[in-house]
RNA sequence: GUGGGUAUAGCUUAGUUGGUUAAAGCGCCAGUUUGUGGCACUGGAGACCAUCGGUUCGAAUCCGAUUAUCCACCCCA
């Protein structure tokens, strides 16, 4: 296949008999969002490089290996946003959003740029629906965080997500852990893998997360987080944990959440499942203290999470979730005859104008095609134009469904009549009847 | 960046030990006479068998390279 024809290496088209799905967990996601009290913001898919390099970390694997990154004319280095976080964090800070009073509650849904290899669960362009908040040092915001993402899930109906928290503590007792962590693995180091020998000196907690079956042992009896939590931090993770019980939220602690990005303190946590291939994290975030500051503002605690679109989509997917499918056809003109077909292409108008929607043939199909095209689009009502129905200024309405007819005028008040049926209908489905 | 798997119509696949016009189901289009969809039937369009090269009288089939894609490591949503 030609260049032209073929898309870029990761990156996914939504077609239009499944942009649905989309639609629908989107508009859950913005409404749940809505609920908790957050209200979308909307940020450019390219910052300046230097966000992202002080943002996320200079240290990470996203910033030192997975961004596009280029030069723009005019010389500056821009980059496409790898994750959410760090432009919403700028946008909020350049725009003096604080000012506005705490706190600042932000959600969002943006597509994300990631040079990695493709694999189940891991694209080079992905989407991330996130909340962010603002000036909240106190714990029940991380509980009420959590739960507005638990709350999306549940109303997704998705099962088998668990979800897991730990403690990575404040900067001040991460360093006390991180000389314990190294002494420990020390004794190890001609035992550990070799990408763990390289986090020994970097980040000794990605230890922890690693997969291999030995190096797993060794960690097992590696110092927790939690020892080491300075008093505060663990005080406040103590409270989480009792906001969470309190909201009827499961979760397990688990000491080897680690989380990659750099901006993150205390509390995080990821939803996790194994029904999507090895990449099972759903969505993950956590507090993130020092980010705001970081970027050239004042001290102000803040935190968010993200969730991967298609890792959601691919899990309701293999769960076996039915997305409902939005109505795409309420009335249906098949016309006969150039005279009826002009007919039908007004009156069609009149019932997009109030708001139903409404299509007739646009392709020059015969009367039997036409109704097939009608079915096939799943249109509930269809209706059929010839010349004798304009001659008598009236017309069957069918109910696809049903089969049943009733007949309406054609008139100026034919997409009021038509409503009537309409709305009849449905009635007569909610009633049951 | 490191491994492994797979490449045949839009989709899912068949293709027997290399042997003439590469097959099926679904989908798509049209028709099954007089103005009504779903079911059924008939017909049609659609594939240089991923690409390039090699072995051979002959390659979708064997060999090599390339590319794409999938999965795993790594990392993360």
């Amino acid at each position: 296949m030609s260049l032209i024809t073929k898309k870029i290496k990761g990156t996914e088209d939504v077609l239009p008999k499944e942009s649905f799905k989309w639609q629908f967990v989107e508009k859950i996601m913005r409404n749940e969002a809505e609920n908790y009290g957050f209200k979308e913001i909307r940020t450019p898919v390219f910052e300046h490089t230097e966000l992202f390099a002080r943002g996320v970390g200079q240290t990470t694997d996203v910033v030192q290996k997975e961004m596009y990154t280029f030069d723009t004319k005019g010389g500056e280095s821009v980059t496409l946003r790898p994750e959410g976080t760090a432009g919403a964090a700028r946008a909020v800070l350049e725009h003096a959003v604080l000012n506005d009073g705490l706190p600042v509650k932000v959600s969002y849904f943006v597509s994300c740029y990631r040079y990695e290899k493709p694999q189940a669960g891991r694209l080079r362009e992905f989407h991330q629906f996130g909340l962010e908040e603002y000036g909240t040092a106190d714990p029940v915001a991380d509980a009420e965080l959590i739960c507005a993402a638990q709350s999306i899930f549940d109303r997704l109906q998705i099962k088998e997500l668990h979800l897991e928290i730990n403690s990575i503590g404040c900067p001040k007792c991460r360093a006390e852990y991180h000389k314990a962590l190294r002494e420990y693995f020390e004794k190890y180091k001609d035992k550990l893998c070799d990408t763990c020998l390289s986090r020994l000196e970097k980040n000794p907690m990605r230890i922890l997360d690693c997969k291999s079956p030995e190096d797993k042992k060794i960690a097992e009896n590696a110092p927790k987080v939690i020892d080491y939590l300075c008093e505060d931090c663990n005080e406040h993770f103590e409270k989480v944990k009792t906001y969470l019980d309190g909201a009827g939220v499961k979760y397990i602690v688990n000491p080897s959440i680690v989380r990659g990005l750099d901006y993150y303190t205390k509390t995080v946590f990821e939803f996790v499942t194994d029904y999507i291939g090895s990449q099972g994290t759903v969505c993950g975030g956590g507090r993130y203290d020092g980010l705001i500051e970081e970027l050239g503002g004042q001290h102000v605690p803040s935190l968010g999470f993200a969730m991967g679109i298609e890792r959601l989509l691919m899990l309701m997917d293999n769960q076996g979730i039915e997305i409902p499918k939005s109505d795409t056809c309420d009335l249906y003109i098949a016309g006969l005859g150039d005279k009826a077909k002009l007919k039908a292409f007004e009156l069609i108008k009149q019932i997009r104008e109030s708001g139903l929607k409404g299509e007739t043939d646009v392709v020059g199909r015969g009367l039997r095609a036409q109704m097939k095209y009608a079915d096939k689009i799943g249109a509930k009502f269809s209706m059929v134009l010839g010349d004798n129905e304009i001659e008598e200024s009236k017309a069957k309405i069918k109910n696809m469904e049903t089969g049943e007819q009733v007949e309406i005028s054609l008139t100026e008040s034919f997409a009021q009549e038509f409503f009537q049926v309409y709305t009849q209908n449905r009635n007569r489905l909610i009633a049951g009847v």
